[in-house]
DNA sequence: GTTAGGG
DNA sequence: CCCTAAC
């Protein structure tokens, strides 16, 4: 707990994933790319991706290279905790606030910039747009590769209700109202 | 500085 | 994921 990013990810499975929190940033001009996409490949046996199947959260790398098929260079995968704590947070401020979500729900993630976030809402947006064709003919079931149903069911309900409000983030949300913060909007940057 | 869009 | 443009 050196760093205050470490709070509830609890990888406790490999004692190799040491680039989990921490701002390794150069704090140069030069390189301002972080060290994505560059991460120390450490060859170790077999990584998978396992959360402890409840409530600890996710925080791997996708390098799932087995003995006999080196994947190196691979991205990182989104998982069902990142998706839920996205959606949550994007339910909890509204969409469009990657910077207020990425500094309180994913205070503890190293990785993972607003424009990500903002990515991944893309992807997400995407999916919940190409399900439920039950009709017509054109069955694109899910491979069951793709987000759970209610996952998708709360992505649907948080485009259709508010594309981007960039006037209120707050108030009119019934989905898993946590406790929304009294902060008001006006989070001016420095 | 952040968000949005495209590659 | 990365770069660019607009706000």
């Amino acid at each position: 707990m050196g760093n205050g990013a470490s709070g509830d990810v609890g990888i406790g499975h490999v004692g190799i994933n040491s680039w989990e929190d921490g701002d390794l940033n150069t704090s140069s001009l030069s390189f301002q790319r972080r060290e994505r996409s560059q991460k120390p490949e450490i060859c170790m046996e077999d990584e998978v991706e396992e959360y402890s199947s409840d409530g600890s959260e996710d925080e791997v790398v996708k390098k799932k290279f087995k003995k006999g098929g080196d994947r190196r260079k691979h991205q990182r995968m989104w998982t069902l905790s990142e998706a839920t704590k996205l959606v949550d947070g994007i339910s909890q401020f509204g969409v469009g606030r990657w910077t207020q979500i990425k500094r309180l729900s994913f205070s503890a993630s190293a990785h993972r910039t607003p424009i990500d976030l903002r990515d991944k809402w893309r992807n997400l947006l995407r999916a919940s747009y190409a399900q439920t064709p039950t009709k017509g003919g054109i069955e694109e079931e899910n491979s069951g590769r793709s987000l759970p149903k209610y996952l998708l069911h709360q992505v649907r309900e948080l485009a259709s209700l508010h594309p981007y409000p960039r006037k209120d983030a707050s108030r009119s949300l019934f989905l898993g109202q946590k406790g929304v913060d009294g902060r008001s909007v006006r989070r001016s940057n420095a």
